[in-house]
DNA sequence: TAAAATGAGAACAAAAAGAGAACATAATAA
DNA sequence: TTATTATGTTCTCTTTTTGTTCTCATTTTA
């Protein structure tokens, strides 16, 4: 397999990380236009040596299909080795404050799953008597249900997130603080989504 | 191998030590650049000095590919500055229990100080207040004297370890538990050897 | 003082990147 | 259907980037 140029890197890891941000697979001009280039014929080049590598899947001869990532470039966008991307803020009572530029985190095996994870960083003490301090990074397990008594990332009303312990009734969904100053929440199932679930934690001690 | 000058020592080291700062392999330009150098052509010829020694990838003929660590070079900077040797155990009231095989977990940088580290299991409740429980990997900076309200790693008597907050005023030294059922322990400081300091902390939620 | 090391800068060739035109086919509209 | 636009492909040409190889001056070291 030929080797990327640094170029191709480039416009590789634009795509991956800029995925959702096309409402269909772009197509050449569209790619073009984001990467702000002026022709076609220049970034085709490039997509070429990204299908060679596997990375991006070959235009079905017949069909128009736009620029498509493959199964193995989007496994390793998620998996990511050892990074996770660094998703943004959640503060109990407020929508998860995302950051302009995703970067991404090391994080050992161990604080992760075999899912698609993210990171979040902790804002708040409503989960202080679960260890989970003001300004801590959580590992988040993407998935959208959860087992009695895990801790999840939940949307409210879809407009407010937070991190809280589930209890799932029929009927009901107790979101539950680790803070005794604080009150368990009740809401209909209808009300709450969720975005993930807790797998790992990490502090840093040092005065940033 | 021809021995490396000190320059050259000097520019690898700095590679090593910042690889993670460039996006991309740097070029000779931009490394000209972090350097402060003016010369492409001086710094060339550290590099081919370094690529001899084989430290650096040595430049694939045709392709324009950036400057690159070598798999040993890489190795011997994971071992030391991503990766931190876990050492053990410690839980209060024992030495720390070693392993027989020093394993290296990898660390975000976020989670270490600039000084050498290495990774504790904690075992035992004594901490739980600090939000540190049983079962725990914290991120230990290796120092022989802490500031008062840091926590440390503590060799009482040369045989038992423990982790706890620490006082010291002259003749005495406090090592405080964050556990309410737990009592604060007044030592001379001749018997309380300081191994380390906390830097960082991982919890896995995962049962594994 | 002599040798080694370091650095600046110029000149060069190959690689990489980009612009733009021309073309064939697919999708879509009239 | 036919005409028109959109999309992928293939060219050529130019510019920029990048590694390489020099020469020469300056600094450091033995």
């Amino acid at each position: 397999m030929t080797e990327l140029t640094r170029r191709q890197r480039q416009i590789f890891e634009f795509l991956r990380d800029n995925y959702e941000r096309f409402a269909y697979p772009p197509t050449l001009d569209e790619l073009c236009e984001s990467l702000g280039m002026a022709s076609r014929g220049s970034l085709h080049k490039h997509i070429s040596a990204l299908i060679d590598a596997g990375l991006i899947e070959p235009f079905s001869g017949s069909k128009q299909t736009g620029i498509r990532l493959t199964a193995q470039a989007q496994r390793d966008y998620a998996a990511c080795e050892h990074a996770l991307p660094y998703v943004g803020k959640i503060a109990a009572g407020k929508p998860i404050e995302a950051l302009a530029d995703v970067h991404y985190l090391p994080v050992p095996a161990l604080l992760k799953s075999d899912k698609p994870c993210y990171v979040l960083q902790v804002k708040g003490d409503s989960m202080k008597e679960a260890g989970i301090f003001d300004g801590d990074w959580v590992v988040i397990e993407q998935r959208d249900y959860a087992r009695n008594g895990e801790i999840v990332v939940a949307l409210i009303d879809n407009h407010e997130a937070t991190l809280k312990y589930i209890e799932q009734s029929p009927g009901k969904v107790l979101l539950i603080p680790a803070n005794s100053a604080m009150t368990t929440q009740i809401y209909a199932p209808e009300q709450v989504q969720i975005q993930g679930i807790l797998v790992g934690q990490m502090r840093s001690y040092r005065v940033h």
